[in-house]
DNA sequence: CTTACACTTCTACAATACTAGAATTATGAG
DNA sequence: CTCATAATTCTAGTATTGTAGAAGTGTAAG
């Protein structure tokens, strides 16, 4: 993944609507959900979630298939797994440091989460 | 790391100059670069920096400490560690999908990256 | 063909974000 | 203290993004 692309997709879950609408998307797997029921779940007008569902499509974080006449919207799972694979390539690719982000902390989020292994920042 | 955070620690890395900024703290490490030194580097004019650089603070992406009269900036690896595991809490956290993106994807995206794994989207 | 339904595109407005020159603050040297 | 340097804040202009009603498109039933 490059660095436009990946601007791309941070932009399009850079924002509330789009991450609640992903969220739902991923929630609901691969089966995916009509349009009208991101809609009515979320209380979005459909104008406006087509809108977010464009630029979802145009990021490739979604994709919309017909059913019938319906609009079925599903996650593509691929570009979050790209999008972290940047992450970290962007985090690790780097001469000798954090070889620990990379090894440990991205799979075990809730483990072996001590302060300061990473970095010292006071968040 | 609540939705409210992870919105904003993408939409701080979905803007190509943060982005480039950020990758340019990564490549310095915890030793950090100067204000000025990240302007010229990116040809980027300061006070743009600087609004860039108080968006990265904010979003806990960047932490600055003075030396003499340098303001030396370095990058939070910890946030980012957060918002991967929130990417893929996010995704994984579902009934039964995308396993595989918790197993194997998150921590070696050189190795087995086969196209195919963990959707079939063509990016 | 007509109607109903599901969704998208059009349109216009509001809000937010980006950019960068100019002024300001802070630090250190002479 | 004065000057130079480093960086931030002020300010204002421009651009982009988000919102949502209204109109349009496509599909399936009556």
């Amino acid at each position: 993944m490059r660095t436009r692309q990946a601007v791309e997709v941070l932009a399009a879950l850079g924002q509330e609507t789009r991450l609640d609408i992903f969220r739902l998307l991923i929630q609901a797997g691969p089966a995916g959900l009509p349009a009208g029921e991101i809609a009515s779940r979320l209380k979005v007008p459909l104008a406006t979630l087509s809108f977010h569902l464009q630029h979802l499509r145009h990021a490739r974080l979604a994709s919309s298939r017909k059913r019938g006449k319906l609009v079925l919207y599903s996650p593509n799972f691929a570009t979050v797994d790209r999008l972290i694979a940047y992450l970290l390539h962007d985090c690790c690719g780097h001469p000798t440091l954090a070889r620990e982000l990379c090894g440990e902390a991205a799979h075990q989020p809730k483990a072996g989460a001590k302060p300061g292994a990473s970095s010292g920042s006071p968040l």
